[in-house]
DNA sequence: CTGGGGATGGGGCCC
DNA sequence: TGGGCCCCATCCCCA
C-alpha cells in the first residue's frame, strides 16, 4: 500500500492488499538491482504509474524499484552505492549493473507486515502491506509518492549564487557535471544529498519536468547507463523493435491521455499495428523521444575536438556510441548520467551554464556585420541574403559552409538544424504523429500531411499554364512541364529564344509580342498566351500550312475552352488577346530568314515542315531533360 | 505519365 | 542566443 500526497496532506492510498480489488501490478516483485530493473513507478496527481525503462522481452519479469530502503528493510541487502563513473572500463561493464539501487527516499518504515515467500523457482516475493511516508517537514511537496524522491522544481531563494544556476549541485564542491535536464535542483537537507547517493545521476528529472506532479517522482538510480546494454542487444531497425517501445505511445499518466481516451493501446495502433501517439501532443510523449539532454544541444553534434554525444537515449538508434571518452574519464566532465538520461521531452531541455559553449552557434561570425539604418544588417557574406535574427544567419551559414553539426548516431545521416534530426529520427521510430482528420492515414509531417489533404479537398494549386493541366504537388507539375520541353519546339525566335511547336505560334509570336515592346504587361501575357495557345490541341490539329483563317478560328475555340467558367474581367481580356492575336494571323507574313527556321537538334530537312506539322503533343516523343 | 507518399532542406518566428 | 516549432519547397521512390 502507499500513501498518497498532495500538498502535504494525505489524499489517499493506494491498496493492493485485497486481491478481489487490486489490479495485477500488485504481482510485480521488487528489483533486485539496477541491472535488473525494468519498471518505474512515480505519481501522477492522485494516482500511481508504471511504465518502462527498457524493452521488455517475452517472458521477461516486470521488476520496479522503489527506494534504498525499501531494499534494506525488505532484503536486508547491504547497500552500496560506489560511485564508478570515473572508470573507463565502465564503458564496457557498466558498474551500475553491481551496484544496487540507489534510490532515495523518505519512506519511513512503518512495515507492519512484510511476507517474503518463494515461489517454486525461488523468485523472492514480497508484500508490502503497510509503508510510511516521512516527508521532510520542509520540503516543499505537491505531489509526491512515497517511494519516490523529491526534486525542487523551483530553486529557494536562499541560495547561493553559485549555485543558483540550473546546475542542481547540492553541493559546491561535489557538483553535478552538466545535466542539461530540468534541472531540478536537490536542496540541501535532502536526504539524498547527504549520502553519497547524490552523485549519482539524476536519471529522470525533466523527463516529463511539464506536466505536474511527475517531476518530483523518480526514483535515483543510474538509469542511464542501464537503458543502453539491453538496447544495443535489439538489431537495429528491427521489425518489432518499435513493439519493444510500446511506452513511447502509451501515456502512462492520465494528463498525457489524448481526450479521446482510455489507455487502450488499440486506438493508438496503426496500419502496422504501432500504436501512435495522439495527435497534439507529441512533445508531451513520455517515452519516445531519445535526445539526449546535452547543453550542446542534444543528439549527436559533430563539434570538432568536442567529446562524443552525451546522452544516454531511450531508444538505440541515437544512443552515443560507446567508444572511449574523454567525458566519460572523471566526474569533471562525465555525463553524469543527468545527461545521459533519457530525455523524453526536448522541451525539458535547458542549457546548462557549465556546457562548453563551443557548439554550433556559438562561434562568432567569421566576418563583421554591417548596419542599416542604424540597425544591423544580419547578411549572409556569402548569397547576400538577409535576415531577421543573427540566429538565423548563423544557422544559415552551415549551407554555404558545409557544416552538419547534428548526426544521426544510427545511419550517420548528419543535419544542419536539430529539428531536422528530430524529425530524421521518426524515420527509425516510425513515428507518424499527424493524422489526416478524414481517412486517418498518418504521416511523419505536417507537410505531407497538407498535401496528402489535398487529395480529400480537390485543391490542385499547381496548373500548367500551358494544357491547364492541375496537380496537387509541385514535382508533379514540374515532371509534367517536361512534356513541354523546348526541345519538342521545333520553332525558335531568334529575337527572344522561345520556341513554338508550330510556325503559326512563332508567327503569332514574333508579330504580337516579341517586335512590340516585349516587356510591356500586355505583351508579356500575350507571350504566355501564344505559348498556351501553342501547346493545346487545338494547335495541335491544324497543320503548319493552315491558312490565317483556320488559326484564328482555332484560337478562338481554345480561348473559349481555356476561359470556360472565368470570370468576366478574364473574359473581356480574352477578348483583347483574340483581337491581338488574330491581328497578328492576319499581319503581313513575315520573311522566314534562315536563323528563323526550326532550330532543330538535327538538320533541318526539305520536308521538316511536313513533319514537324504532324507532330502532336499527345505523340510528341518524350525527352526527359534536366533542368528544362 | 500521373499520382501519392516519404524524406529532407531551408528559413521564419517565438520563447 | 539558440532551441523548438512550424511552414514551404524540393526531391525521390513507387504504384
Amino acid at each position: 500500500m502507499a500513501e498518497i500526497y498532495s500538498g502535504g496532506q494525505l489524499q489517499n492510498f493506494v491498496d493492493g492488499y485485497d486481491v478481489h480489488r487490486s489490479n495485477w501490478m500488485r504481482y510485480v516483485n521488487p528489483a533486485r538491482s539496477a541491472a535488473e530493473q525494468n519498471l518505474v513507478a512515480c505519481q501522477n496527481g492522485r494516482d500511481i504509474y508504471f511504465y518502462t525503462i527498457r524493452p521488455v522481452e517475452p517472458n521477461q519479469e516486470l521488476l520496479v524499484w522503489y527506494s534504498q530502503e525499501f531494499a534494506q528493510r525488505l532484503c536486508s541487502q547491504q547497500v552500496d552505492i560506489k560511485q564508478k563513473y570515473t572508470s573507463s572500463e565502465e564503458e564496457h561493464e557498466p558498474e551500475y549493473t553491481k551496484q544496487h539501487l540507489p534510490q532515495q527516499t523518505w519512506l519511513k518504515e512503518r512495515t507492519k507486515e512484510v511476507k517474503e515467500e518463494r515461489d517454486e523457482d525461488g523468485e523472492e516475493k514480497i508484500d508490502v502491506e503497510m509503508l510510511e511516508r516521512d516527508t521532510p517537514p520542509d520540503t516543499p511537496d505537491d505531489q509526491i509518492m512515497d517511494f519516490s524522491k523529491k526534486v525542487e522544481k523551483e530553486e529557494p531563494s536562499d541560495r547561493e549564487p553559485e549555485d543558483q544556476g540550473n546546475i542542481p549541485s547540492p553541493q559546491p564542491h561535489h557538483r553535478e557535471p552538466s545535466l542539461g535536464l530540468n534541472h531540478q535542483y536537490l536542496p540541501d537537507h535532502h536526504p539524498s544529498i547527504q549520502s553519497s547517493h547524490r552523485s549519482l545521476p539524476l536519471h529522470l528529472h525533466g523527463l516529463y519536468g511539464h506536466r505536474e506532479g511527475l517531476v518530483s517522482s523518480y526514483p535515483l538510480y543510474p538509469q542511464s547507463r542501464s537503458l543502453q546494454p539491453p538496447f544495443q542487444l535489439l538489431p537495429p531497425f528491427s521489425s518489432h523493435y518499435p513493439r519493444l517501445l510500446l511506452p513511447s505511445y502509451s501515456p502512462p499518466f492520465p494528463g498525457m491521455l489524448p481526450s479521446r481516451g482510455s489507455l487502450r493501446y488499440g486506438s493508438y495502433l496503426g496500419t502496422d499495428g504501432v500504436p501512435y501517439p495522439p495527435i497534439g501532443q507529441p512533445n508531451l510523449l513520455p517515452v519516445s523521444l531519445p535526445y539526449p539532454p546535452s547543453s550542446q544541444g542534444g543528439l549527436k553534434e559533430l563539434t570538432p575536438n568536442v567529446s562524443p554525444p552525451r546522452g544516454a537515449p531511450l531508444t538505440p538508434e541515437l544512443s552515443p556510441v560507446p567508444k572511449a571518452s574523454a567525458q566519460h574519464q572523471s566526474p569533471e566532465h562525465s555525463p553524469s548520467g543527468c545527461e545521459e538520461a533519457m530525455n523524453l521531452s526536448l522541451a525539458t531541455m535547458t542549457k546548462t551554464n557549465t556546457a562548453p559553449r563551443n557548439g554550433p552557434g556559438h562561434k562568432s561570425l567569421p566576418y563583421p556585420l554591417k548596419k542599416q539604418n542604424g540597425k544591423i544588417k544580419y547578411e549572409c557574406n556569402i548569397c547576400s541574403k538577409t535576415f531577421g535574427q543573427l540566429s538565423n544567419l548563423k544557422v544559415h551559414l552551415r549551407v554555404h559552409s558545409g557544416e552538419r553539426p547534428f548526426q544521426c548516431n544510427l545511419c550517420k545521416k548528419s543535419f544542419t538544424q536539430l529539428a531536422h534530426l528530430q524529425k530524421h529520427h521518426l524515420v527509425h521510430t516510425g513515428e507518424k504523429p499527424h493524422e489526416c482528420q478524414v481517412c486517418h492515414k498518418r504521416f511523419s509531417s505536417t507537410s505531407n500531411l497538407k498535401t496528402h489533404l489535398r487529395l480529400h479537398s480537390g485543391e490542385k494549386p499547381y496548373q500548367c499554364k500551358l494544357c491547364n493541366t492541375k496537380f496537387t504537388q509541385y514535382i508533379h507539375l514540374k515532371l509534367h512541364r517536361r512534356l513541354h520541353s523546348s526541345r519538342d519546339r521545333p520553332y525558335r525566335c531568334q529575337l527572344c529564344a522561345q520556341t513554338f511547336f508550330h510556325r503559326f505560334s512563332l508567327r503569332i509570336h514574333q508579330c504580337s509580342c516579341c517586335l512590340a515592346n516585349s516587356n510591356a504587361p500586355i505583351n508579356m501575357h500575350m507571350k504566355e498566351m501564344v505559348e498556351r495557345f501553342d501547346a493545346s490541341q487545338e494547335a495541335d490539329t491544324l497543320t503548319e500550312t493552315a491558312s490565317a483563317l483556320q488559326v484564328e478560328e482555332s484560337v478562338e475555340r481554345w480561348l473559349a475552352r481555356t476561359l470556360e467558367g472565368e470570370g468576366k474581367e478574364d473574359q473581356k481580356e480574352a477578348t483583347i488577346l483574340l483581337k491581338a492575336l488574330t491581328a497578328a494571323i492576319n499581319a503581313p507574313t513575315i520573311q522566314m530568314t534562315q536563323s528563323a527556321l526550326p532550330s532543330l537538334h538535327h538538320s533541318p530537312s526539305p520536308s521538316y515542315q511536313e513533319r514537324a506539322s504532324v507532330v502532336h503533343l499527345h505523340k510528341r516523343p518524350t525527352v526527359k531533360t534536366e533542368g528544362q
